[in-house]
DNA sequence: ATTACATTTGTAATCGATTACAAATGTAAT
DNA sequence: ATTACATTTGTAATCGATTACAAATGTAAT
């Protein structure tokens, strides 16, 4: 480690004391403007780097926020993080980005690394594998946390989502005004709330249709292309196949699209298709794939304010717990456009 | 903010010193069994979380590394990221993930930012408006900087590349090897070294095999579907269009593959294709889309073992800037095999 | 009980920056 | 020159954890 330079150097150097360093660099009104020259070109010349480690301890704030997700890599979440980085960038903030990559007990680790770095907050949106919540009920007492998309039920924590019912409805119901009857739906993990509610919304848009579910219409899947495949092998063996598929993933949604182009099974005419999240991917097909947009700028850039309203509140020693909740945009292509 | 729990609480409940609190938790030899189970159960019902601002201050090593990328959400950097955090994570290292959205003015906020975060080493990727390199010769002498990929020659820096030179190559000879004469090239950000490079590969694979450059056939893009869109329309407007198209750019590959179908023009047989980057769309594409693959995983850890041999060099005084050149893959799909 | 030594714990300085309070210096009026 | 006040700077404690060195305590032999 090279060894840096103090403001100690500073004063050395310029013979005055350290706390008058201190307060030019933080341009105190309370010393003269001849001073504070002579300090920041002193601080020039030398390549001082302010410790923000030490600021931090002494203040208590760090001015930096973590967020935990399951991986940067998909445009959902590589887009709801550009949304925070841009609204809290302004006010100072600077982001650390942690990937759970699914998994509960790297996401434990995470959020440990977080707290010990004593970030000014954190923003989370949780694993699959997460399922006892002790952690995080234990964080909460420490900093303020903020889910977005991913959330679990915890009181005192702030959520921004989106309306994941609706969303799941609204799928529903357009395939149904395609013409179709026999709708599937590839089911997403359970265990994640965003799954059950897209899955409700199926369900209530079906009923509300005059459309009896066919338990066999519905397969759990994870999101990936390879067990979209499987899914729909699995739909054409039953008597009577399907005229339309409604994917809680893209990714299975693509998988779909692939096997059916295989079988000579024509989209949108034999089976309307649609996904789920908007991936850039779904627009750029040859056969463009319906899906459902979750905003997730705009998720991003409302997390964060309400992280910045709870530090503000914070001061003036109100807290409430704010339960936003976004509306899901419908992406029509090709994919299921019978007109 | 809710004041922390710290050594001294657990000293004063327990009646000892906060020095023996401290090497309780750390574990020292010379503390008794029977203190250090004390200490460990009292800081567990206190809640206790170490302060690292604190501990990094008194040690002058944080245990953190940053990365500052163009952007997260391309498979090709977030692979990479990964990589790092795979190799570093074992080491008792955290990542600090920054974006520089392609401009030189935000890289170098995020370079010092992470300075003033004390990151025990840096790596990065520049970004394309990066000219001067004034910001990272200046971080280089107050923490060890790694390039990977997009690297600047900056004496003491070291690099992990892939040789974008035999890329460019190897993808050019493969579609002379498909029987194409007339092989264009869709041209990167020449302030990047990777696009000159793959375009010297180019040029030189052309030479080798006895064909003439065509400067109408080279033409300059930036990443994306629209840019290999335009270009398109312009090669086919030209009095003789081309039988390949060797892209730097898997986007600018697909915008290709999109107007050339709106066009029936055919892949492979009128016209061969093949991207850059092997993001997984290629591979999903109805017509897969030839690509080169960078090996971002492999990158990503040894870049991070770089990083690592770099510490402790440091610490037996050694330090030799390392040079790591790997191999590009290529990904030979329908878009480019006539057999 | 005394001594010699090993084991365990405490004292106090330190990392780099901030800030309440005190002290020093400057300015203007008499 | 003295006084009263304003402006500018310095002293010293502090944030939380670590560690060299010193001190205290325990153990075993005589």
């Amino acid at each position: 480690m090279k060894k840096s330079v103090t403001i100690y150097d500073i004063s050395k150097k310029l013979n005055i004391s350290a706390a008058t360093v201190s307060r030019a660099l933080n341009n105190h009104p309370k010393i003269s403007q001849k001073t504070k020259e002579l300090v920041l070109s002193a601080a020039k010349e030398l390549n001082y780097i302010q410790n923000t480690l030490a600021q931090s301890l002494k203040s208590g704030k760090t001015n930096r926020v973590g967020i935990i997700v399951p991986y940067i890599n998909s445009s959902f979440f590589s887009s709801v993080i550009r949304g925070i980085e841009e609204e809290l960038t302004p006010h100072g903030y600077h982001v650390i980005i942690c990937q759970s990559h699914e998994d509960v007990n790297l996401e434990k680790k995470q959020l440990s690394t977080l707290l010990n770095a004593q970030v000014d907050g954190i923003f989370m949106s949780v694993s699959k594998t997460t399922e006892d919540t002790k952690h995080i009920e234990n964080a909460k007492s420490k900093t303020p946390i903020i889910f977005f998309d991913r959330k679990k039920d915890i009181a005192g924590i702030s959520t921004v989502v989106i309306d994941d019912y609706k969303a799941g409805y609204l799928a529903t119901e357009h395939l149904i005004e395609q013409g179709c009857r026999k709708v599937c739906h590839l089911l997403g993990d359970l265990r994640l709330e965003i799954y059950q509610n897209r899955y409700n919304g199926y369900l209530d848009a079906l009923k509300d249709n005059g459309i009896l579910l066919n338990k066999d219409y519905v397969i759990p899947i994870e999101s990936s292309v390879e067990d979209g495949i499987e899914a729909t092998k699995k739909l054409w063996k039953l008597a009577s196949p399907p005229d339309a598929i409604f994917s809680a993933s893209d990714y299975a949604a693509l998988g779909v699209c692939q096997e059916l182009r295989n079988n000579n099974i024509r989209i949108p005419q034999d089976v309307t298709v649609i996904g789920f999240s908007n991936e850039p991917f779904t627009q750029y097909m040859e056969l463009p794939i319906s899906s459902v947009d979750q905003t997730p700028d705009i998720m991003g850039k409302i997390s964060a304010q309400v992280f910045l309203e709870y530090i503000n509140e914070n001061f003036s020693g109100i807290s409430i717990e704010k339960k936003v909740v976004l509306n899901p945009q419908l992406y029509i292509r090709e994919s299921s456009k019978r007109k």
